[in-house]
DNA sequence: CATGAATGAGTATTCATTCAT
DNA sequence: TATGAATGAATACTCATTCAT
């Protein structure tokens, strides 16, 4: 075959987009290596080349999702006109939209299949978003809109309910009645445990199509 | 090879029993049959005699602690003497427990390596568990205990953020002082969830040694 | 399970035919041991209790066919109202009928899986039909009806020649036209082997429904 | 073990080399892969790297044999300085020599075990050899030197006649006097299937040995 | 005669990884 | 940088057969 050279970085890069493709269709375990290189078009060695083993590449794979919405929510957090409300939704928004249009549809069939890749998921999670949303709490604390003793608690407890919720709303993508009657439980229940004024939460509106 | 029988209801408890722990061991996929049958003594084929297929001892390891937990959960729910309150910390406190005694430590190692199990399980718990929660937040409304207007909601997002919890008090299992601030974190965020009255719920002492 | 005692000769026999209707539809090498006992209705252990092996009953199974075949072979050679030719039709005619009644459709799927039990029917025919066949040829001889060199020969070749015909008429169920055309080529090949006055075989009305 | 990196065509041929003569010595069932790649020296995985199972060889291994023989017939067809009964005579050479090559002696042993590539064998046979005899015979008809009035069929018939005759020679491969029986037998047989003039079809100097 | 639990050798197949070129 | 042939360990599953009861 003819051998293609190309700028390190850039091989990089399209191998890790190319595996993660092919990790959300097919699920981490179902793929292997030389999935990843057929699809490419570069030899099995190459792989190798740019990575150690199988088990690097998930976490170049994750790595790079989770700074890209780290990004965006750091863009959030810093932004000194937001109060807390609007942070929280927001980010809050962030996720959902990310987990819908990264994760619906297609992959419920493989989720069995793709475990691992969620609890490594989950793992960067925990211990990147529930600081930053412990952040937007005690913010929110500090401007009088939520009143929690255990923002690091709440936001983690809050992060997995909404990770429960997520996935329900996942399955009620066709059913419009039953999606408002979570978002409205949800209402509920967030802003009780954040303790903000009743009424000052509303995630009605989130959770629509991802803006591509 | 001596043969020894024993009467089928025995040597299939005993196949469930010994897959259970090498899965909670070293992880689902890890554990190869041919490790299930050589911790008993039995020949491969004695394994495929009692079980179609290692999924289908997978699905027999599971149901087991489901029913087991279930069991116990059950009989919470239907004694007529206990109060909603009673009921949601006593139940928690079986599932607190029961996790706390059979997850701890060892399968931390392994847990990326049990994901699918893992997974299992979560899928599990929703369907059993969320109903008979649901169940006790609606007896405490109607006792005036709790307030909410989404128990079934409500019901899924605790159980979640339960779980939540329940790793991060896994990790913490020899410093007790932060423990005691995760529960009392819990008692805040629960009670507001349920919409209870300040200081109706107390979860301090749960999540002890389990009983066993 | 109840213990169901059976003259001993019966139980073999209806070992037999089970075997018998399990290698037709699912072929020799697809049927497990297990499937025929299931199929029964008794233990594992009964099985080995009348055949030493799983080769022992497609032998007795094989035997069972052949000695039908026969009977009915030999009632037709050993009767003295018949000549040559009405004996060699009529002989086509059991062989045809038989083959069409028990192989026809269904296993033409499994053939390739029944590999091995049609080469062994194969070897019994030669064996016990090709002399019995012989024998009408050379009473034909006798009888100025036909006129071969080498009846032994002949009866071989044409007894082969007879079984690719029967795979073709076999697939051409459902087709008239050329099953015909393939009876009246039969027609013609056959007299000239047998040296047979031109339209002294006549197979256009054989191959007929089986008359069970 | 020393890793030897070879042309990939030539890999692939020593493969199914190696393949075909323990398919007949052994039979195709009793042959595992890991006895194939065993014989080569090379590791199970390349058997994969080159087929994707067990089934592809065995087509490989068909494959290759009839298209051996197709080519070497053909030529003969396609020769136009041959009258159809040299042709035929020609034809029928190249089948014995071919067959009395491969399958003789050691394979009668496990012919049973065979039964599949066998059974594989005829079915390529009629499909490839048929029409290429029924176009001799054709000619031959042109030509005056057969008279038949269905050349397909009696190509079909003549051709399982042979493979009958084929087995017989083979284990007669000792006695002289019989085969010269067999094959006068032939000679008879064909000549008037094929409606020849007598004494134009001799073959008695065939099927001796393979000129390797 | 009959049971049915137990045996265990046997095998196709997958795939992450290596390495000579 | 890249190739791609080669490695080989690892594993789920089958099934004819045995044997204690």
């Amino acid at each position: 075959m003819v051998r293609i050279s190309k700028d390190p970085d850039e091989r990089k890069s399209e191998i890790i987009e190319t595996a993660y493709n092919l990790f959300m269709t097919n699920g981490f375990e179902e793929t292997a290596v030389s999935d990843i290189v057929k699809a490419i078009g570069v030899a099995q060695g190459t792989f190798y080349y740019y990575f150690k083993s199988k088990e690097e590449i998930l976490d170049a794979v994750i790595n790079r999702i989770i700074n890209e919405i780290l990004g965006k929510i750091d863009d959030v957090i810093k932004d000194p006109a937001m109060n807390a409300i609007q942070k929280f939704i927001t980010t809050i928004d962030v996720l959902l939209k990310y987990a819908i249009g990264t994760e619906s549809l297609a992959n419920y069939v493989h989720m069995e299949k793709n475990a691992q890749m969620h609890q490594r998921f989950a793992g960067c999670i925990t211990s990147h978003l529930v600081p930053e949303f412990a952040q937007i709490i005690e913010q929110g604390n500090r401007e009088g809109l939520f009143n929690t003793s255990y923002p690091e608690e709440t936001a983690h407890f809050v992060l997995f309910g909404l990770s429960a919720l997520h996935d329900e709303l996942s399955k009620l993508i066709y059913d419009d009645q039953e999606q408002r009657k979570k978002l409205l439980a949800l209402d509920e229940i967030i802003t009780r445990c954040l303790g903000a004024k009743k009424g000052s939460l509303k995630f009605l509106d989130l959770g629509g199509k991802p803006d591509e």
